[in-house]
DNA sequence: CAATCGTTATTTGTATGATAATTAAGGACT
DNA sequence: AGTCCTTAATTATCATACAAATAACGATTG
């Protein structure tokens, strides 16, 4: 269950996040989510991270806390720290979701992705348009505005994303806020695996569009739909890379 | 934006919850969901935290550190710990979820709460039906027997909260889990505000049993259905509670 | 005057070493 | 077989340093 070799220091991965503890919070974070650590296993006890790690003890601790926080792990005196079960985790905590994702298979995760943001979006979509206010609504046009101008590429991430998160603070309710998490997630990944982020542009400029017009009309019905069609298009285009690149990464269990 | 008297103790809440830091953190994470200070407020500094609760700054870090961890909060050198925007926290924790809760009038959260099920429950219900495997079946199963023959009052929220919770589960989708949280958090709150849970056990048992039935017979759309039906009984409950409430809590900002 | 460049002060970050509290596990005694 | 006590392992807390980052200020200079 523990690494073999205690004394040998871990690498510590090539992360520019100045901070220690922030650092072996993610170390320790991705070894749980790839399964170095399986729910239910006891991790090295905090003497064990100091040699492991080289570092403090206090430095180790804050890096634990962090990790009881996000759900990940439950400390006990005299037990030392279980890996909670997966339903525990915090997986639309950003931290949380990056190790996620770098621990899995791309396609894997933009089908479960997917799913989730078809049952969400077309209803965030339409209570954005129920009951949005005028500052939420420029908020949103901006971004399109931002999305248009951009036309193409790398550059359209950004305000796509930020016209996908405007929708989600229009839509006004607090217990949805955690998905622009996953949202922005998405939509910048997916750039990173098809390069093109919107292979068209053409198509895609325009259905942003209708979301928008519903949503300015104060039409949920039709921002609902609008966000499906959109939604659909997305999927051709993530079924068109994952079909492009089924010949990479066979992955174990 | 301080409080006044940095040199007076907090009583620090009532909590069993033996871990001091935890306290803490409880104590500092309630004051950021009532407003105390609010998204962009500069927090006490580590020196101040120490001397309102009496307690070492190596605990006091442990605290921030678990704030940050959760989202509220970012701490960094020379300034300080700011509170981050809203739309960063993560709700859907366990504690924030229910410091939030606390901080909120109880009729508003349960809105956004039947506004957020009646979106994702039915579509669970329906992932459920088409990817349960057999096991999670039975263990849906299970706690809709247990539900049943508990009938009634206080007993039977554990099962009714096991079943919501195993239908979640075997939707198949880790992004969707969070909410189990939330699920239980609305289900076990709605008990304690109205003291009968289910106000008609004899409606809400067959209401369920619809579920499971469907979901045995693998059939996504009766699941849906008969999902969306129960929540719609369960909105009329509420309804009814709140109203009997309205005379009650005024409540500031 | 405006801009640049050090200097300083404040705050978090990290380290060390000690003691306390909790409790699983094993042993002693019925 | 069960109950109680002791022990040991581990996290929890404390106190005290020093390091590192950086905002704020002020001096210097073009």
């Amino acid at each position: 269950m523990n690494p073999g070799n205690l004394h040998q220091k871990k690498p510590l991965a090539k992360t520019n996040d100045s901070n220690l503890h922030r650092k072996l919070a993610q170390s320790i974070g991705n070894q749980i989510l790839t399964g170095v650590y399986a729910p239910g296993a006891i991790l090295p006890n905090e003497a064990d991270w100091c040699r492991i790690y080289g570092a403090s003890r206090t430095t180790v601790r804050e890096a634990v806390k962090t990790l009881n926080a996000k759900g990940l792990l439950k400390s006990r005196t005299k037990i030392g720290s279980r890996v909670e079960p997966r339903e525990n985790w915090n997986i639309l905590d950003r931290d949380v979701l990056s190790w996620h994702i770098a621990a899995m298979d791309p396609r894997e995760f933009f089908a479960s992705v997917q799913q989730v943001r078809k049952i969400l979006e077309p209803e965030i979509a339409a209570l954005a348009a129920a009951n949005r206010t005028a500052a939420q609504l420029r908020t949103i046009t901006q971004a399109f505005e931002d999305m248009r101008s951009a036309k193409r590429g790398r550059d359209s991430v950004e305000p796509d994303v930020r016209f996908h998160l405007a929708l989600l603070a229009a839509a006004n309710n607090a217990l949805l806020s955690p998905f622009g998490i996953m949202i922005e997630s998405a939509l910048t990944n997916m750039f990173e695996f098809t390069s093109t982020h919107n292979a068209e542009p053409d198509i895609f400029i325009p259905r942003h569009e209708n979301i928008l017009k519903a949503v300015a009309r104060a039409n949920p019905k039709a921002a609902r739909r609008a966000a499906q069609i959109l939604l659909d298009d997305t999927d051709t285009t993530i079924a068109g890379f994952s079909k492009a690149a089924k010949a990479k990464k066979p992955r174990k269990s």
